[in-house]
DNA sequence: CCAATACATTGATGGATGTCAATACACCGC
DNA sequence: GCGGTGTATTGACATCCATCAATGTATTGG
């Protein structure tokens, strides 16, 4: 079971007017406010960072739990997070687990905020 | 006591390079995670949407609490955490408080997400 | 097969957060 | 001054969330 809805951030995102055009609906609020609400954890920027400036924005989960002082677990319930909320996506490759970014659904949820 | 601790959006996000530049040093995500959560709240964007899409850009109270199925203690709690965060401004006018956005805020966060 | 490694899931827990009712504060008209 | 109106604060409560220890599931090497 999802620990959160599963949420295309793109779509959801390209619909909608900026916040500073016209006044937004609840609905969209609440789609937005799911996706921020990823995004919205020193942990997960972290990680979302890291994942980008690696080479063709994508990293093993060995580089990822490094740097943190935190468990494994945890970090892989970030990464869960960030995947549910269509940030990254997963692959498996062998006994290794890569991230990487998902094209666009970083800039669309900033293109909401800076116009 | 303010509800959270002052945060000059605008600088802390000015100082650093958007999120997938390179990987985000730890105080960077802090300051940026406490941004985003302040509007990773569907009730708070909507706020800031209805603040931002109003006649230059502020509204009075009396305009944002219509609209919301919410007491108007909590709404005002709301406001009172987009302030402390430092997307919007509060000015008395007589009877009425106006909440303003304040420039470059929000564009600063969007600009470290969306490049 | 079996042990080892890499990662995910489960269950539990403490702390943060959204909400409201009640109350307090500030300003205005009388 | 005084009641009334517009907002903010306080206190309480339920829910959500980040975290960890323990366990589960693949995959690899021997």
């Amino acid at each position: 079971m999802p620990v959160g809805v599963l949420l295309p951030v793109i779509q959801s995102a390209a619909c909608c007017s900026p916040l500073t055009r016209a006044a937004l609906g609840a609905p969209e609020a609440e789609d937005l406010a799911r996706s921020l609400k990823a995004l919205a954890d020193p942990t997960r920027l972290r990680l979302v960072s890291i994942v980008a400036a690696s080479q063709n924005a994508e990293a093993c989960v060995c580089d990822l739990t490094e740097g943190f002082d935190l468990s494994q677990p945890t970090i892989s319930h970030h990464l869960r997070v960030l995947t549910d909320a269509g940030f990254l996506r997963r692959t498996q490759r062998g006994t290794w687990a890569w991230y990487s970014l998902v094209p666009g659904a970083l800039d669309a949820v900033g293109a909401l905020l800076a116009p």
